[in-house]
DNA sequence: GCGTGCCGCGCAAGTTTGTTGCATAAAGGG
DNA sequence: CCCTTTATGCAACAAACTTGCGCGGCACGC
């Protein structure tokens, strides 16, 4: 009994999740400088980064990148509502956003939409040939709500860690 | 006229914009490995990468967390309706909805709407307390609208390089 | 067309960081 | 009460990162 299932909630105690809340800010911050964060040896922060690394806990560790900077400034968000909610077709659309780069952020939501889409593109242009390729071109794409982004004033993929 | 301002685009070649590619998907990636990739050496890789975070267009290296592994298995998206759009007042908005560690990301959009944001919590009585505090707390906000996210499909800050 | 200066490269050495073996101490179960 | 398990720190080791240096390509100007 002491190996809980993947997707149950790992045994963290403060340690670990003093260490997480530092490697979501900055996975290059040295072992040492943790170390002394939280008061243990640059072994014992290695072992426990391992081990919430192989659990899962630690999903990836990535560099995050300025949208602008790379010819990339439109943020959008987009609500799509679907025709039939049968799981298959469901499943397909999912599959359809996730497997779409320009395509940031996909989520299948309750309420009036089913999913809410956050895509980063070069320009409209881009955008309404995106439309084209993963709405119009999925029939059971009933309707989709384009928002479009002023100002991204905060995004993070980061949890609070009380 | 080297230095072009902060926010104008870097001057990047091919190089650069593969080795970014693989550090938007796993920044421990040794840089011996990412030379061979992308045929350079080592230290020419580790230069291109240094040169990059000082610019800005790497803005963060982080570990990715899973939030049901760490007691907040709730993903919330709401749409923030404010009552008057003055920009002191928009502004107050932002720095309060960025400020919040529950708010994982904050986007100031056009439409019906003014704001979009993705928050984490634990439980819905966490989120019932969270819009005491951000939305009825603030008089500027006039409307919010709720919706629970079933499924994070995808779930990343990467940005297509082609 | 030919020098000259500027960049960015690779190589190799030096430095820091990450990793592993080992002995010890605390915690839980028979 | 002892034994197993588990995690720790220390020290040695391995790997990765970082820097100095000389070389070659490219653009500019003469």
């Amino acid at each position: 009994m002491t190996k809980p299932l993947p997707t149950a909630p790992a045994d963290l105690d403060h340690f670990d999740l003093a260490i997480l809340d530092i490697l979501q800010k900055d996975n290059a911050t040295p072992q040492r400088v943790i170390g002394e964060a939280v008061h243990l040896s640059a072994p014992a922060v290695q072992r426990r980064i391992k081990r919430m690394e192989e659990s899962g806990v630690i999903e990836a560790n990535v560099a995050v990148l300025d949208p602008a900077r790379l010819g990339q400034p439109i943020t959008i968000l987009v609500e799509v509502e679907v025709e039939s909610e049968r799981i298959d077709l469901i499943d397909a659309a999912k599959r359809s956003f996730a497997a779409a780069p320009e395509v940031q952020q996909c989520y299948y939501v309750t309420g009036e939409a089913d999913f809410m889409l956050v895509i980063i593109v070069a320009s409209m242009a881009a955008y309404e040939g995106l439309t084209r390729r993963l709405f119009f071109a999925n029939h059971n794409v009933k309707r989709f709500r384009t928002v479009v982004v002023m100002d991204r004033v905060k995004t993070s993929l980061a949890i609070p860690l009380t």
